[in-house]
DNA sequence: CTGTATCCACCTTGATACTG
DNA sequence: CAGTATCAAGGTGGATACAG
């Protein structure tokens, strides 16, 4: 009985937590912009041709938000055209084993429900 | 420069596996739900408590999501009123470690973000 | 190069009411 | 209990043009 209660208790605290996780993590391009800064720092247009799909817009507006949550750190160089590059802050670093675990799940999705 | 070559290729293919494993999971609730299913076989009206704020008709539409793409079981057991039981696939069960990364990163997060 | 501003079509979600 | 149907509202993201 006492067993069953705990269960419950863990339950709810791990989907609160996984809830907390998504909110920051929730928009369409930012674990996919995670998993692109994870091989290391990258331009602006770097990302953009990293991640298939992404508009110019969006990738300014999830750039920002990760930057609001201490996710990425934003570095502007003075060159001509100006530069600009992001990394993962040590904090974005962390996710670094969520985004493995969700490629190797991927991988293994694209073999499961594609045909290999 | 073949190390560079090679990273990069590494960082394209990561990306898009992970692009793959969020096109199942990508729903505002699923990985909440998976979360939920985590813990042991669950009826309905049990996710709807445990996901705190989801509507019974995102969880009809989102369940039926999952189920389609074989993450989750669902069995109806002929009570009356009737009863409907979900539980994770095998297939499913391996987003677990998924879940337990996230779960921990939210858990840091909110003591980072929030104050404590 | 690295964005921002605007306009707009689409999609997702919530509320509510209803069915077997 | 476990859904489905309908409607309305707001958010999301693309295209384009423009700016520093």
């Amino acid at each position: 009985m006492a067993e069953i209660k705990h269960e419950h208790e863990a339950c709810k605290k791990t989907i609160l937590a996984v809830h907390d996780a998504m909110d920051v993590l929730g928009g369409k391009w930012k674990i996919s912009i995670v998993a692109s800064l994870g091989f290391g720092k990258k331009r602006y247009s770097e990302i953009l041709k990293d991640v298939t799909g992404i508009s110019g817009k969006m990738l300014s507006r999830e750039l920002k938000d990760m930057e609001a949550n201490l996710l990425v750190n934003r570095y502007v160089i003075d060159t001509k055209p100006v530069t600009v590059e992001y990394e993962l802050t040590p904090y974005g670093h962390k996710l670094k084993s969520v985004i493995k675990n969700l490629a190797d799940w991927g991988n293994l999705h694209r073999k499961t429900i594609m045909g290999k």
